[in-house]
DNA sequence: GCGTATGTTTACAACTCCGTTACAACTTCT
DNA sequence: AGAAGTTGTAACGGAGTTGTAAACATACGC
């Protein structure tokens, strides 16, 4: 999915990050201190930045400087306001505030990714495999032919993975259209989709507003 | 666009900035003093507050301390490096100094707006992650499913944490209608909220009035 | 024109959710 | 402490929403 650098001299919390950025599809790269991440940058491209504030030979702002082509989070101890100004005006993305639950992190990371458009057109799900690039679906290996509309309707829901669309914003992203008043046509499209990709416990109705794709728990790799 | 509360005492300029702010598509309310403003953020939600530092009755820094939850920008006269700590340290999002250009307020409100209005539809309490705009919460890490009610009336009661929400503006924000009467809905939603997010000791009745969602204090973060 | 593939609507069964109600437990005031 | 009023809580049933299959409509190649 997306290439991340992680700055943080915290060993601990380093590997703590890493993991679970890992766990959730990303690929992950740690420095601990500023020269070790200027080096890095300057060697491979990545998708986002992950900053601690306080490093030991610097801090994650004059870093930052150097980088600011790329989307930053800014990880810093308890609110402390004037470097969240700081960071704002450098132009950061996003803030965590240690200490922070596992599920914030992932959602924030989520969030500027999804954002800053720097996401894949290939994903992996369990033993599924789309490239919306190439309009292919796979799944356990074996093609599985999708009408243009379901995969116009799998790939917005995958997109938003985790997020709940609603019809609305389904019918006019899908079908282009504004819809006013009733209709059933993307309930009938989700179901076909379920039925053919076996996403029963993937694509989950949220009543009264839409539809959810879901890829964590349950059943393949997280 | 945005709410938004201007306390001034100079009318003058009060009306000055009301009026650039309702130019570019704002909804403003003004008061000159801080007995007005408080009774005015009672009664209604605001996006954004550009709070006066010398107030007749009080100073803008006492009057935030009671309406926190919401963004604010502070103005003061002539650099005052002092004022500027204080207001910073009680979690100002900005500062504008007298006297200012006109251009300067509507870039510094909107980048205000901009950066909150991103931020602020996650919110994390204790082992609570809350997602607004995913619609998504989560406890431990796990899942909760919330029906749109309680996803609307969850909102309302985190953005305005630690500040008392009476019966009326529940019913009138979550339900969209002015409810005349007698109804018992929104105690049994509150119950079920309770029950589901673990939240007895969160959510606070104010007896004769409403409801209050408090972050402070017990297992959370300060 | 015909058959096939795709997309949309219909119809009804199954389900979810929400407001109400009734009563228990609590708060406040005298 | 007792009364009056307010809130907690469980249960119920109707209104509205979704699942699902099947009929209907449309587009496209031959």
């Amino acid at each position: 999915m997306a290439k991340i650098l992680i700055v943080e001299d915290e060993k601990a919390i380093a590997e703590l990050i890493a993991l679970n950025l890992t766990m959730v599809g990303h690929e992950t790269v740690t420095a601990h201190t500023g020269a070790a991440a200027e080096k890095l940058f300057h060697e491979r491209p990545f998708d986002l930045l992950l900053l601690d504030v306080m490093l030991p030979d610097t801090d994650g702002f004059s870093l930052y400087r150097n980088m600011q082509s790329v989307p930053a989070i800014f990880v810093t101890a308890l609110g402390e306001t004037r470097d969240k100004v700081q960071g704002f005006a450098l132009g950061a993305d996003d803030y965590l505030v240690k200490p922070f639950e596992i599920p914030e992190l992932l959602a924030r990371v989520g969030a500027v990714l999804r954002r800053t458009q720097k996401i894949d057109t290939t994903y992996a799900i369990d033993d599924l495999f789309m490239d919306f690039s190439g309009r292919t679906v796979t799944k356990g290996g074996e093609a599985v032919e999708l009408t243009a509309q379901e995969m116009q309707l799998l790939e917005i829901l995958v997109r938003n993975r985790n997020i709940a669309v609603s019809r609305q914003r389904i019918l006019h992203d899908a079908w282009g259209v504004s819809f006013f008043g009733e209709t059933r046509t993307v309930d009938v499209h989700v179901q076909r989709l379920r039925k053919k990709l076996g996403l029963e416990n993937r694509i989950k109705t949220i009543y009264k507003c839409g539809y959810r794709f879901e890829d964590r728990g349950k059943g393949g790799e997280p």
